[in-house]
DNA sequence: TGAATATATGAACATACGCTCAGATATTTG
DNA sequence: CAAATATCTGAGCGTATGTTCATATATTCA
Protein backbone atom coordinates (compact mmCIF):
# COMPACT_ATOMS: atom_id res chain seq x y z
CA UNK A 1 0.00 0.00 0.00
CA UNK A 2 0.88 3.64 -0.28
CA UNK A 3 3.04 3.94 -3.35
CA UNK A 4 4.84 7.10 -4.32
CA UNK A 5 5.38 8.52 -7.79
CA UNK A 6 7.64 5.94 -9.32
CA UNK A 7 9.81 5.72 -12.40
CA UNK A 8 8.19 6.09 -15.82
CA UNK A 9 7.44 9.74 -16.50
CA UNK A 10 4.79 8.82 -19.03
CA UNK A 11 2.76 5.65 -18.82
CA UNK A 12 0.44 7.68 -20.96
CA UNK A 13 -0.83 5.47 -23.69
CA UNK A 14 -3.05 2.49 -24.19
CA UNK A 15 -3.31 -0.53 -21.96
CA UNK A 16 -4.73 -3.93 -22.54
CA UNK A 17 -7.05 -5.89 -20.36
CA UNK A 18 -5.88 -7.75 -17.28
CA UNK A 19 -9.05 -9.59 -16.46
CA UNK A 20 -10.40 -12.44 -18.55
CA UNK A 21 -14.16 -12.30 -18.62
CA UNK A 22 -15.20 -11.37 -22.14
CA UNK A 23 -15.37 -7.96 -23.84
CA UNK A 24 -12.72 -7.05 -26.37
CA UNK A 25 -11.31 -4.81 -23.68
CA UNK A 26 -8.70 -2.53 -25.15
CA UNK A 27 -8.57 0.26 -22.58
CA UNK A 28 -7.30 3.67 -23.53
CA UNK A 29 -5.86 5.47 -20.55
CA UNK A 30 -6.25 9.19 -20.99
CA UNK A 31 -2.82 10.83 -21.18
CA UNK A 32 -1.93 13.25 -18.40
CA UNK A 33 -1.73 16.25 -20.70
CA UNK A 34 -5.02 15.41 -22.36
CA UNK A 35 -6.68 14.81 -19.00
CA UNK A 36 -5.41 18.21 -17.92
CA UNK A 37 -6.89 19.95 -20.97
CA UNK A 38 -10.17 18.12 -20.60
CA UNK A 39 -10.28 18.98 -16.92
CA UNK A 40 -9.71 22.66 -17.64
CA UNK A 41 -12.55 22.58 -20.12
CA UNK A 42 -14.97 21.14 -17.58
CA UNK A 43 -13.65 23.47 -14.89
CA UNK A 44 -14.87 26.44 -16.90
CA UNK A 45 -18.31 24.85 -16.87
CA UNK A 46 -18.20 24.10 -13.15
CA UNK A 47 -19.14 27.56 -11.91
CA UNK A 48 -22.81 28.56 -11.38
CA UNK A 49 -22.23 32.15 -12.46
CA UNK A 50 -20.61 31.11 -15.73
CA UNK A 51 -23.41 28.64 -16.39
CA UNK A 52 -26.02 31.31 -15.79
CA UNK A 53 -24.16 33.62 -18.16
CA UNK A 54 -24.22 30.88 -20.76
CA UNK A 55 -27.93 30.37 -20.21
CA UNK A 56 -28.46 34.03 -21.05
CA UNK A 57 -26.18 33.91 -24.06
CA UNK A 58 -27.96 30.78 -25.27
CA UNK A 59 -30.86 33.07 -26.13
CA UNK A 60 -29.05 35.91 -27.79
CA UNK A 61 -25.87 37.97 -27.63
CA UNK A 62 -25.68 40.41 -24.75
CA UNK A 63 -23.43 43.19 -23.46
CA UNK A 64 -21.60 43.04 -20.15
CA UNK A 65 -23.65 45.58 -18.22
CA UNK A 66 -26.91 43.87 -19.17
CA UNK A 67 -25.53 40.52 -18.13
CA UNK A 68 -24.48 42.01 -14.81
CA UNK A 69 -27.92 43.50 -14.28
CA UNK A 70 -29.70 40.24 -15.07
CA UNK A 71 -27.58 38.27 -12.64
CA UNK A 72 -27.59 41.07 -10.10
CA UNK A 73 -23.81 41.05 -9.81
CA UNK A 74 -21.08 43.65 -10.27
CA UNK A 75 -19.80 44.26 -13.77
CA UNK A 76 -16.32 43.47 -12.51
CA UNK A 77 -17.31 40.00 -11.37
CA UNK A 78 -19.04 39.36 -14.68
CA UNK A 79 -16.06 40.62 -16.64
CA UNK A 80 -13.76 38.26 -14.77
CA UNK A 81 -16.05 35.34 -15.53
CA UNK A 82 -16.37 36.28 -19.18
CA UNK A 83 -12.60 36.22 -19.30
CA UNK A 84 -12.66 32.58 -18.20
CA UNK A 85 -15.34 31.75 -20.75
CA UNK A 86 -13.28 33.45 -23.45
CA UNK A 87 -10.14 31.57 -22.42
CA UNK A 88 -12.09 28.33 -22.64
CA UNK A 89 -13.37 29.30 -26.09
CA UNK A 90 -16.95 28.98 -24.92
CA UNK A 91 -17.92 32.51 -25.93
CA UNK A 92 -16.93 35.02 -28.60
CA UNK A 93 -17.51 38.73 -28.59
CA UNK A 94 -18.09 41.71 -30.84
CA UNK A 95 -17.27 45.32 -29.98
CA UNK A 96 -19.70 48.10 -30.79
CA UNK A 97 -18.73 51.51 -29.48
CA UNK A 98 -17.96 51.17 -25.81
CA UNK A 99 -20.06 48.06 -25.46
CA UNK A 100 -18.92 44.49 -25.97
CA UNK A 101 -21.51 41.94 -27.02
CA UNK A 102 -20.87 38.36 -26.04
CA UNK A 103 -22.37 35.23 -27.55
CA UNK A 104 -21.87 31.47 -27.30
CA UNK A 105 -18.89 30.48 -29.41
CA UNK A 106 -20.68 27.88 -31.54
CA UNK A 107 -23.51 25.38 -31.68
CA UNK A 108 -21.25 22.72 -30.17
CA UNK A 109 -21.26 24.65 -26.92
CA UNK A 110 -25.00 25.20 -26.99
CA UNK A 111 -25.64 21.52 -27.59
CA UNK A 112 -23.37 20.42 -24.76
CA UNK A 113 -25.06 22.90 -22.43
CA UNK A 114 -28.54 21.76 -23.40
CA UNK A 115 -27.69 18.07 -23.27
CA UNK A 116 -26.38 18.26 -19.73
CA UNK A 117 -29.16 20.54 -18.60
CA UNK A 118 -31.74 18.02 -19.79
CA UNK A 119 -29.75 15.16 -18.31
CA UNK A 120 -29.87 16.78 -14.87
CA UNK A 121 -33.51 17.78 -15.21
CA UNK A 122 -34.56 14.13 -14.86
CA UNK B 1 -21.55 50.71 -11.48
CA UNK B 2 -20.69 48.27 -8.72
CA UNK B 3 -23.99 46.99 -7.54
CA UNK B 4 -24.43 44.84 -4.48
CA UNK B 5 -26.82 41.97 -3.93
CA UNK B 6 -30.13 43.73 -4.07
CA UNK B 7 -33.66 42.85 -3.14
CA UNK B 8 -35.34 39.91 -4.85
CA UNK B 9 -34.09 36.68 -3.33
CA UNK B 10 -35.01 34.77 -6.45
CA UNK B 11 -35.04 36.33 -9.89
CA UNK B 12 -34.78 32.73 -10.85
CA UNK B 13 -37.11 32.14 -13.71
CA UNK B 14 -37.55 33.01 -17.33
CA UNK B 15 -36.90 36.33 -18.97
CA UNK B 16 -37.96 37.74 -22.27
CA UNK B 17 -35.92 39.51 -24.86
CA UNK B 18 -34.80 43.12 -24.52
CA UNK B 19 -33.25 43.60 -27.95
CA UNK B 20 -35.30 43.79 -31.11
CA UNK B 21 -33.46 42.18 -33.98
CA UNK B 22 -35.29 39.00 -34.89
CA UNK B 23 -35.06 35.52 -33.33
CA UNK B 24 -37.95 34.37 -31.21
CA UNK B 25 -35.73 35.11 -28.27
CA UNK B 26 -37.30 33.82 -25.13
CA UNK B 27 -34.31 33.57 -22.84
CA UNK B 28 -34.37 31.15 -19.97
CA UNK B 29 -32.12 32.30 -17.17
CA UNK B 30 -30.81 29.28 -15.31
CA UNK B 31 -32.05 29.35 -11.72
CA UNK B 32 -29.44 29.66 -9.01
CA UNK B 33 -30.19 26.25 -7.54
CA UNK B 34 -30.12 24.58 -10.93
CA UNK B 35 -26.89 26.38 -11.85
CA UNK B 36 -25.41 25.13 -8.62
CA UNK B 37 -26.35 21.52 -9.34
CA UNK B 38 -25.10 21.75 -12.89
CA UNK B 39 -21.86 23.32 -11.69
CA UNK B 40 -21.30 20.53 -9.20
CA UNK B 41 -21.81 17.99 -11.95
CA UNK B 42 -19.16 19.60 -14.15
CA UNK B 43 -16.88 20.08 -11.15
CA UNK B 44 -16.66 16.33 -10.72
CA UNK B 45 -15.49 16.14 -14.33
CA UNK B 46 -12.97 18.94 -13.92
CA UNK B 47 -10.19 16.93 -12.31
CA UNK B 48 -7.55 15.15 -14.42
CA UNK B 49 -7.29 12.21 -12.04
CA UNK B 50 -11.02 11.60 -12.08
CA UNK B 51 -11.07 11.83 -15.88
CA UNK B 52 -8.24 9.32 -16.16
CA UNK B 53 -10.13 7.00 -13.84
CA UNK B 54 -13.17 7.33 -16.07
CA UNK B 55 -11.06 6.61 -19.14
CA UNK B 56 -10.02 3.32 -17.53
CA UNK B 57 -13.55 2.48 -16.46
CA UNK B 58 -14.77 3.25 -19.96
CA UNK B 59 -13.06 0.02 -21.01
CA UNK B 60 -14.18 -2.28 -18.24
CA UNK B 61 -14.87 -2.39 -14.52
CA UNK B 62 -11.80 -2.30 -12.31
CA UNK B 63 -10.88 -2.60 -8.64
CA UNK B 64 -9.32 0.18 -6.62
CA UNK B 65 -5.81 -1.19 -6.30
CA UNK B 66 -5.54 -1.83 -10.03
CA UNK B 67 -6.75 1.69 -10.76
CA UNK B 68 -4.14 3.04 -8.36
CA UNK B 69 -1.42 1.00 -10.01
CA UNK B 70 -2.37 2.12 -13.50
CA UNK B 71 -2.34 5.78 -12.55
CA UNK B 72 0.71 5.34 -10.34
CA UNK B 73 -1.00 6.97 -7.39
CA UNK B 74 -1.74 5.92 -3.81
CA UNK B 75 -4.84 3.85 -3.18
CA UNK B 76 -5.96 6.48 -0.69
CA UNK B 77 -5.93 9.23 -3.30
CA UNK B 78 -7.84 7.03 -5.72
CA UNK B 79 -10.37 6.08 -3.07
CA UNK B 80 -11.01 9.75 -2.31
CA UNK B 81 -11.57 10.47 -5.99
CA UNK B 82 -13.85 7.49 -6.44
CA UNK B 83 -15.89 8.89 -3.60
CA UNK B 84 -16.41 12.09 -5.60
CA UNK B 85 -17.33 10.11 -8.69
CA UNK B 86 -19.78 8.07 -6.64
CA UNK B 87 -21.33 11.20 -5.12
CA UNK B 88 -21.75 12.60 -8.62
CA UNK B 89 -23.38 9.35 -9.73
CA UNK B 90 -20.79 8.92 -12.45
CA UNK B 91 -19.70 5.47 -11.30
CA UNK B 92 -21.28 2.47 -9.59
CA UNK B 93 -19.56 -0.35 -7.80
CA UNK B 94 -19.83 -3.99 -6.94
CA UNK B 95 -18.19 -5.71 -3.98
CA UNK B 96 -16.52 -9.05 -4.34
CA UNK B 97 -14.65 -10.32 -1.30
CA UNK B 98 -12.35 -7.56 -0.14
CA UNK B 99 -12.24 -5.95 -3.54
CA UNK B 100 -14.59 -3.32 -4.90
CA UNK B 101 -15.07 -3.16 -8.65
CA UNK B 102 -16.02 0.20 -10.09
CA UNK B 103 -17.64 0.91 -13.44
CA UNK B 104 -19.16 3.88 -15.26
CA UNK B 105 -22.69 4.42 -13.99
CA UNK B 106 -24.42 4.29 -17.39
CA UNK B 107 -24.05 4.87 -21.11
CA UNK B 108 -25.06 8.52 -20.66
CA UNK B 109 -21.80 9.11 -18.82
CA UNK B 110 -19.76 7.25 -21.40
CA UNK B 111 -21.30 9.24 -24.23
CA UNK B 112 -20.68 12.58 -22.57
CA UNK B 113 -17.09 11.60 -21.89
CA UNK B 114 -16.51 10.51 -25.47
CA UNK B 115 -18.27 13.51 -26.98
CA UNK B 116 -16.10 16.00 -25.12
CA UNK B 117 -12.96 14.00 -25.67
CA UNK B 118 -13.54 14.09 -29.41
CA UNK B 119 -14.50 17.75 -29.27
CA UNK B 120 -11.17 18.62 -27.67
CA UNK B 121 -9.22 16.35 -29.98
CA UNK B 122 -9.87 18.72 -32.89
C1' DT C 1 -8.09 -15.64 16.79
C1' DG C 2 -4.42 -13.02 14.56
C1' DA C 3 -1.94 -11.47 10.41
C1' DA C 4 -2.46 -9.81 5.82
C1' DT C 5 -5.03 -7.60 2.25
C1' DA C 6 -8.38 -4.13 0.16
C1' DT C 7 -10.70 -0.11 0.82
C1' DA C 8 -12.49 3.97 3.25
C1' DT C 9 -12.06 8.08 6.05
C1' DG C 10 -10.68 12.40 8.73
C1' DA C 11 -7.28 15.91 9.63
C1' DA C 12 -3.91 18.84 7.74
C1' DC C 13 -1.50 21.40 4.33
C1' DA C 14 -0.71 23.64 -0.08
C1' DT C 15 -2.83 25.32 -4.02
C1' DA C 16 -6.65 27.11 -6.91
C1' DC C 17 -10.51 30.02 -7.45
C1' DG C 18 -14.41 33.65 -7.18
C1' DC C 19 -15.52 37.91 -5.59
C1' DT C 20 -14.47 42.75 -4.08
C1' DC C 21 -12.06 46.95 -4.46
C1' DA C 22 -9.28 50.26 -6.60
C1' DG C 23 -7.76 51.75 -10.61
C1' DA C 24 -6.52 51.43 -15.77
C1' DT C 25 -8.05 51.74 -20.63
C1' DA C 26 -11.08 53.03 -24.29
C1' DT C 27 -14.96 55.39 -26.38
C1' DT C 28 -18.48 58.78 -26.64
C1' DT C 29 -20.28 63.32 -25.74
C1' DG C 30 -20.48 68.12 -24.28
C1' DC D 1 -10.01 68.60 -23.42
C1' DA D 2 -12.91 66.99 -19.51
C1' DA D 3 -16.69 64.23 -17.86
C1' DA D 4 -19.31 60.15 -18.32
C1' DT D 5 -19.88 55.45 -19.69
C1' DA D 6 -18.47 50.51 -20.60
C1' DT D 7 -15.21 47.22 -19.84
C1' DC D 8 -10.95 45.18 -18.20
C1' DT D 9 -7.31 44.03 -14.86
C1' DG D 10 -4.30 43.09 -10.67
C1' DA D 11 -3.99 42.54 -5.75
C1' DG D 12 -6.00 40.62 -1.79
C1' DC D 13 -9.10 37.82 0.97
C1' DG D 14 -11.87 33.91 2.22
C1' DT D 15 -13.19 29.48 0.81
C1' DA D 16 -12.96 25.09 -1.77
C1' DT D 17 -10.25 21.17 -3.26
C1' DG D 18 -6.58 17.34 -4.07
C1' DT D 19 -3.12 14.86 -1.98
C1' DT D 20 -0.68 12.83 1.95
C1' DC D 21 -0.49 10.54 6.31
C1' DA D 22 -2.34 7.98 9.94
C1' DT D 23 -5.86 5.22 11.10
C1' DA D 24 -10.34 2.66 10.89
C1' DT D 25 -13.20 -1.03 8.90
C1' DA D 26 -13.97 -5.30 6.56
C1' DT D 27 -12.70 -9.68 4.59
C1' DT D 28 -9.75 -13.64 3.72
C1' DC D 29 -6.55 -17.02 5.22
C1' DA D 30 -3.43 -19.58 8.28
Amino acid sequence: MAKKKAESGTNDDLCTEHHHHGKTAKILLLAETEAQRMGEFFAVLSDPTRLRLMSLLAGDECCVCDLAERLDMTESAISHQLRSLRAGRLVSYRKEGRQVFYRLHDHHVLELYQTVREHLAE
